[in-house]
DNA sequence: GTCTATATGTTGATAGAC
DNA sequence: GTCTATCAACATATAGAC
């Protein structure tokens, strides 16, 4: 019966881990098919065009993102959710060095593509540099913004460069002195 | 005359660019030797493959970034040599803004294919890291490495940042904070 | 060394039976 | 809704004349 088939959420998932690993245009349609068990020709029955993936895989990826920065934001005060979302980084430290951040990436390979997708990078980068340029603000800090910039600029590098030298240990280092940072603001 | 054909030069210097705003899957062969007005047959006169201009483009940036530093390494103190290398983001800060550090995009992309380019994408980030590691530990810090990490961290951090949101101004802003910590050290 | 023509393989996408 | 067969476009690479 068509209502309780999960071929579209499967699709999804497969296109999800694919492009994470591989990059989007690396990714067929035929991997992804081929993954999730669906036959190349019944993909499109759910996705109309390659780009259509893209759409839904980066509408994932700002949704569980959201919804981490939704759960640090019940942490009592600024510097306490700025903390705790560190810990998600430690965290994933083997997904990051294998395949770099699922933002950074995405937002950096489809910057470069001559598509609709290529306005989807700011919005991948902003929500969490609008997040956590918040939790500046509500610190007091007039310079709140730059804050901001340095703890994205932060996870982002330490996410190319654990992935650049295939070492998770990276990671756990730089979150270290990131956590030093913000306890000493 | 074979000796004084230029076109092995004008295909390193178009695959470069282009690879520089497309990324290397998405730049063909085609676009190259149209781009450097080469007959496409040709190309393969230069280069046996796809992933030997690959191989091309990385060492050029790698040797150009050497020549930087090397420039750079002349500067008579530790700190003086790493704030002076931090003047070329800022004057190449629309490049940056628009397709991202050479080093960093080539890594990124280069550790998500299956080819023996993938090997190169530590290279590409070690030379900076080590380069500016030995400069913390000519400082005396017993924590260069990570004092190194961080440096390139803030450099990839701002060039990914940059990129996202297409701002040069991300680039003035973070290299001013890095340049403020290094004099703090 | 140079270039046209073309082989070969892959990919996104469609047609149409079931 | 599902799936097989296949198209059309494109990409890497080669053949071979000049």
């Amino acid at each position: 019966m068509p209502r309780t088939s999960d071929k579209r959420e499967r699709l999804i998932r497969s296109a999800d881990q694919l492009i994470l690993r591989r990059g989007f245009r690396q990714t067929t349609l035929s991997d992804i098919a081929e993954d999730s068990g669906v036959p190349l020709g019944n993909v499109y029955y759910y996705f109309k065009t390659k780009e259509e993936i893209g759409r839904a895989i980066i509408s994932g990826r700002t949704e569980a993102m959201k919804s981490l920065l939704a759960e640090c934001s019940q942490a009592e005060d600024p510097k306490s959710r700025l903390l705790q979302f560190l810990d998600y980084p430690v965290k994933v430290r083997r997904e990051l060095a294998n395949n770099g951040c699922p933002l950074g990436t995405l937002s950096y390979e489809l910057s470069h593509l001559n598509s609709k997708l290529c306005d989807s990078a700011k919005d991948l980068i902003n929500i969490v540099l609008e997040w956590s340029t918040h939790q500046f603000e509500l610190l007091g800090r007039a310079d709140a913004r730059q804050l901001g910039l340095q703890f994205v600029s932060n996870l982002q590098g330490m996410s190319l460069i654990a992935n650049a030298l295939k070492d998770p240990g990276v990671v756990d280092e730089m979150v270290e002195r990131t956590r030093a940072w913000i306890a000493s603001l």
